[in-house]
DNA sequence: AACTAAGCGAGACGGTACGTCGCGTCTTGCA
DNA sequence: TGCAAGACGCGACGTACCGTCTCGCTTAGTT
């Protein structure tokens, strides 16, 4: 059971203007970009009242961050591979691609911007979404450990901020997108000689 | 010369007002944080007109770039220690000690975070802060290089892309700020079998 | 029959819905004023939909005039008296009465602001209150002229004129109320020198 | 001297931008009437900001309030005439050419109303408005009485709600306004037997 | 010493988005 | 069909800052 709240009086909330609002906010952050976007704007594009918008989500990064989910394809493989260096491939192929979605990188600079400025974005932000990839990544170390795969001296956390600081830095503070040369370096790091000695 | 501007006329430009904008800048970031820092109230903070601030600094957040400065010891060393890790280690100490100082991390997270939103402030952050940073990193891992002391498969950028990335992730992504035991984790990283070939 | 409408098909109108609407009204008039009176506030505070006022009153206004009725004593005295001073009088302590009801002062000031906001308003206003209320008054000078009691030079529209204007005004400009001494002076008006040619 | 206030520093009121917005509420209230007049649609006719609106007036009714001066001729002839019924003859034409002013029965109505739901606007409206008028005409009385040109029984006060109330009633409660009958009218009631039994 | 530029604090200006509030309409499900 | 609940599109509210623009004053050189 999720809960004894009332059984649901007055009218439905409408799916149709839900869709229609995500799609505004994102579409409306890839023409003007992040600090233009307003939620006036989302309304007005949508179709919708303000106050729609503000009954649903507290802030514009909300509203952005719901339409990414809907926008694109946010799964990461984390299916047993044998191995983990194929996992590995696996996971870093999958993030590349998600950030080949047209709109997905701008819209991920403005959603890690927003939450170094509302502290409350930020901790949904790490849940609906940092987290989430988080624990896939760390599935993978762990299963690896489990196997005997992984290299010595490597916590599935340190491997973590390893990786996810290498792909957010680059889209944070350069130009130079995650590469196959990149998988291939961040590959041979994490495999190399795992303790044998 | 820099250009034959006409030998200054008028007025100079007051020391103590640029002083009394970057430090109510800077104290009003840490008393109400970045999105409720103002022009308005940096002027008013510091006694000053807003015209004065706007005709300085393009922004709210070049100003607190500025009075980052300022505030906090920005120095890296990079002198020669005899070995890659001694260097590293004297890097990643340095960077620790500067995100200990008062109001610092606010201030990278809030300058990273419009960096994301302003195209010509990110520029101006890179030039500003990241490239200077980086640039002393890349000056320890090609002095290793020259000295035979570094790792096989690691460039000075790929190195550097790890440990920038590692820290900013950390103070981006998580609450889990930079402590010993990363610092002991990326230089057992870093020096893993060097050149084994 | 004053129509041939389907014999009343469904749920009755509530009354008791009715006279919590109207009671809701005249209270939150006399609490918050009139021009935070709000539908929403009336229907919350009856325990009402919103909508169920709004099938039976087109205003704000004209629940609070229907509420006018069931809160305060509208009649006016019309019986004959012998003497038009004295029934000039009786009108006149009525309608001083009618205005030290509790919460009837602000409420009519209301009204006829509306009146001064919405043509259609204005109408159902005079219709339902000031148009009976002047005929009660008329009647009056009506008898007195049937019984050759009436001023020369004073036709019943001009005397009515004066006379509820010099109420309304009172109430709508100024912060004094009718009086006895009020009173004893429009009789004197209208008495004096009762048709000397 | 009229107060030591600080020697007005920084830019000045645009007495451009105040006409602008006094005529753009006057002329917006003739077009939409007084409840569809709002302070966005004042500033954007006047081509000003909203902010600057607010500044300067506390309520659209201030606005217009202002703007009736600006647009009407409020001038009332109380120049010694030498008798009272002239000079009442004087006030009573002035005050009908006012209200055949285009545009002022409307805002004349709406101020009225306005001071009936805002008690502080009610104060500025007697004390810039009313009190003003009703100095005036008390003026006429009062010379009257000297002159010993006044009917007995008959208080400035009093004859004063007389008459502003005839005026009053006729633009709020009906829509026949003073005509030159009703001034012969008054002019009779007021003149009537000064007293001489 | 008089003149001429700036720089400066102050603050009014035209804008624009904010988040809230109430409007009047429209489901939705129960009586 | 009436009704309570409540979501919806709409649009004004009054506020907050934006970045620009006078103002009058101060502070330097330059004549």
């Amino acid at each position: 059971m999720t809960g004894a709240t009332t059984p649901a009086r007055g009218r439905k909330r409408s799916e149709q203007t839900r869709l229609a609002i995500l799609t505004a906010a994102y579409e409306l952050t890839t023409e003007v970009g992040y600090p233009d976007l307003t939620i006036e704007g989302i309304a007005a594009r949508a179709g919708a009242g303000k106050q729609t918008v503000y009954r649903w989500w507290p802030t514009k990064a909300d509203v952005l961050l719901e339409a990414l989910a809907l926008k694109a394809d946010l799964k990461v493989s984390t299916a047993d591979q044998g191995s983990f260096d194929a996992e590995l491939d696996a996971f870093l192929r999958d993030s590349a691609a998600l950030m080949a979605f047209p709109g997905v990188v701008p819209v991920l600079r403005s959603l890690m911007a927003e939450a170094q400025r509302d502290a409350d974005f930020r901790r949904r932000f790490q849940d609906g979404f940092l987290i989430k990839r988080r624990a896939a990544f760390e599935t993978i170390v762990e299963r690896a450990a489990a196997r005997g795969d992984k290299p010595a001296h490597l916590t599935a956390a340190f491997a973590a901020d390893l990786v996810f600081g290498l792909i957010w830095y680059r889209v944070l503070a350069t130009e130079r997108l995650l590469g196959q040369d990149d998988i291939t370096a961040i590959r041979r790091l994490l495999n190399e000689h795992p303790g044998e000695e």
